[in-house]
DNA sequence: GAGGTTCTACTCGGATAGTTAGTGTCCGAGTCGCCATGG
DNA sequence: CCATGGCGACTCGGACACTAACTATCCGAGTAGAACCTC
């Protein structure tokens, strides 16, 4: 059971995008040379981040990534669940009708006590990383993060004149 | 994020050597058309029970394996970590203090935040596992399971003479 | 008939190939901003 | 000086190779049981 690496990449990404002003964007580009990825593979994320309605995308000179909804509103989940897939990390392939000693369909009428406890685990995990907001996130930072991350990353909508 | 099959292989057997006698084994051919499983793979997440003490095996013939400690003192984490590892599936590589932005040192006293709520997550899905034991699945079987699966697959220590 | 010995067959255990999912990369379609031009 | 048309460059989006882990398999070391032989 293994997380894909861009999973790390999503969050942090996601949480850098949350700290710029409203209307600003940042390039696939700009967040690679920011963190130090290969950009074309963390676009790749990115655009699946905005198929999850977790960012916005915005095509043109001067467009960019910028979050899709209000902070507050952003799970850990949500960003989670948009690179890995919403599949569950165990499924049950019913061996237990399988082979010499298959159960009868009789005893099946239940679902496999044993996948049942799995899935409650899952869902003990995904219920975790659901209360915990963008928002609650940025609370943790430091005061001064945003204005940091603003200056290196953030680029402001068309302001010439 | 994606469970290995074994895993729920894992599972089963431990659960069907549970429901025999105490002293009696199970090869693992027997097991693996038990359930219609390839033998040898079988055998090698098997070993790896072996290794982490939750089955014990015997060799030559009428050997076999068989649970490693009492059914109440063996969970549902111990038997997955077994074939599955120990590792984490969020692994944090520290972004943040790469690339562009990186964050200068003093920043990075604390563990990143992302990492410490990926890791409760993640503790919360062993504690709902560990929470579980084996004995806890045998009570929400059938009360016949037992007699069936010692009739299907148990074979008892040397009984001639 | 009893004991010892040998032998066989069965068990687990680790080392060796094949296949899927994640990783990394590339090129193309679309769009916004800028510049030159004309009024 | 201002409006307009065209152009260019930058953006995302999806399609194509490469690597690692899971899956599957084989053969070898060790051992318990049984058969056999001897006494």
């Amino acid at each position: 059971m293994k997380l894909p690496v861009a999973t790390e990449w999503a969050l942090h990404c996601a949480t850098s995008l949350a700290q710029l002003e409203v209307g600003t964007t940042a390039s696939a580009a700009d967040l690679a040379e920011y963190f130090g990825l290969p950009a074309a593979y963390l676009a790749k994320q990115l655009q699946a981040l905005t198929r999850a309605g977790v960012l916005a995308a915005t095509t043109g000179p001067r467009g960019g990534f910028r979050l899709g909804r209000a902070p507050a509103d952003i799970t850990l989940l949500q960003i989670v669940e948009a690179v890995d897939g919403t599949s569950a990390p165990y499924e049950c392939r019913e061996i237990r009708q399988q082979g010499r000693g298959a159960l009868p369909d009789s005893w099946c009428r239940h679902e496999c006590i044993l996948a049942v406890k799995m899935a409650d685990a899952h869902q003990a995990w995904r219920a975790n990383l659901d209360a915990v907001t963008l928002a609650d996130i940025l609370d943790e930072l430091p005061p001064t993060a945003p204005a940091r991350t603003r200056k290196l990353l953030g680029r402001g909508p068309s302001q010439a004149h």
